[in-house]
DNA sequence: TTTGGTTAGTTGTTTAACTAACTATATGCC
DNA sequence: GGCATATAGTTAGTTAAACAACTAACCAAA
C-alpha cells in the first residue's frame, strides 16, 4: 500500500528538507553574531565529544552520519583551530582518537545555549505533542533508509 | 513559554536534518543505479523548470531556496550537461530566463518515479496522518526561521 | 540628465560532502 | 610464520553552500 500522501509539488522540499537547513543557517549565524568562530559541521563534532571525549574518528563517523572522508577533513580543520587534538592509540594504532582541548571545553556552554536557543524560536508555537510525533516520523525515514 | 521538547541528545540530529540527508541519499544512489547522470541539487533545478519552465535565475531562487550563487553555478553545471539554456530577457536585460532542453525534459518521467519511489520507502509503515502532521511541523519551522 | 539606490547575475574564497583509490595496521586461518 | 581479508584513516577530484565583493542594467527623483 503506497504510504506517498505528498502531492507533486511538496515532494522537492521534504527531500531537501528545506526546515533543517533553515536550522541551521539561523543557527550559523548566531554563532557569527556571538564570534563563535565555528561552522555547524565543526559544531556537530565538537557536540558528540562533549558528550564523550576521547572518541576515535570512526566513532564520530558513526554519531555524525558522516563518511571517514568528511570527519578527516573536519579533524584536521579543528586541529588547525586548535580545538581537538588526535592522539593515536596504543592498542592499535590505526586508531586516532580524538580529545577536546581547553578552549574547545569553554565553547560548550556558550554554544548550547544558542542551539537551544535556535530550536526555541525554530518550534514556536508548535504544539509540544506535534513535536513528538514529528520527532517519531523523521526517527522512521532514517530508520527506514538506514 | 520554551517549546523545546528536545532531550539533549536528540538536538543535534534534528539540526543537521540527517532524515532529509538519508532521504537524498537514497535517491542519489538510484539516479546513480539508473545511470542518471544528475545531482540531487541539479535535480531540484530541474524539478522546478518541470514545472514552470523558462523562469529567471531569481526566482529559481526563491523556489529552491539558494542563494544567487548557488543558482548560476548549478546553472553553469546544468548548462555544461546539456540540460538547460540561458537565454537572456528581452523586457530586461539584466535576467536570464532559463529553458530545459529536450534532454531534459525527457529526463522527467524517469526521475520522478524514482523520487515518489524513494519517498515510499521513506515513510513505509508512518501512518497518514502523522506524515502530515510531521510535514505541518516542518513548514511552520521553516516560516518561524524565515 | 545625472545621481543614487535597487535588482539580476557573476566571481573568488573557504568549508564541506561524496566517491574512489590509496596506505598502514590488525586479525584470522592454513 | 605467511597470506588473505578487514578495518582506520588519508588523499585526490568533483560538486555544492555560504559569504563578500563585484558588474551591468534598470529606475526614480532632483
Amino acid at each position: 500500500m503506497p504510504n506517498n500522501q505528498f502531492r507533486k509539488g511538496e515532494l522537492y522540499s521534504f527531500i531537501t528538507g528545506k526546515a533543517s537547513t533553515a536550522i541551521a543557517r539561523r543557527l550559523q549565524k548566531k554563532f557569527n553574531a556571538a564570534s563563535l568562530n565555528l561552522t555547524i559541521e565543526q559544531w556537530s563534532v565538537l557536540y558528540q565529544l562533549w558528550k564523550q571525549d576521547g572518541i576515535s574518528q570512526q566513532e564520530l563517523c558513526n554519531a555524525t552520519f558522516r563518511d571517514k572522508p568528511s570527519i578527516t577533513r573536519l579533524v584536521d580543520n579543528l586541529e588547525k583551530l586548535k580545538l581537538v587534538k588526535r592522539v593515536s592509540s596504543k592498542e592499535d594504532r590505526r586508531m586516532n582518537m580524538i580529545f577536546l582541548t581547553n578552549e574547545a571545553r569553554k565553547m560548550q556552554e556558550a554554544s548550547m545555549v544558542l542551539a537551544e536557543e535556535t530550536l526555541n524560536e525554530a518550534l514556536e508555537s508548535v504544539p509540544a505533542d506535534q513535536v513528538e510525533i514529528c520527532k517519531q516520523v523523521l526517527q522512521i525515514v532514517y530508520d527506514n533508509l538506514k
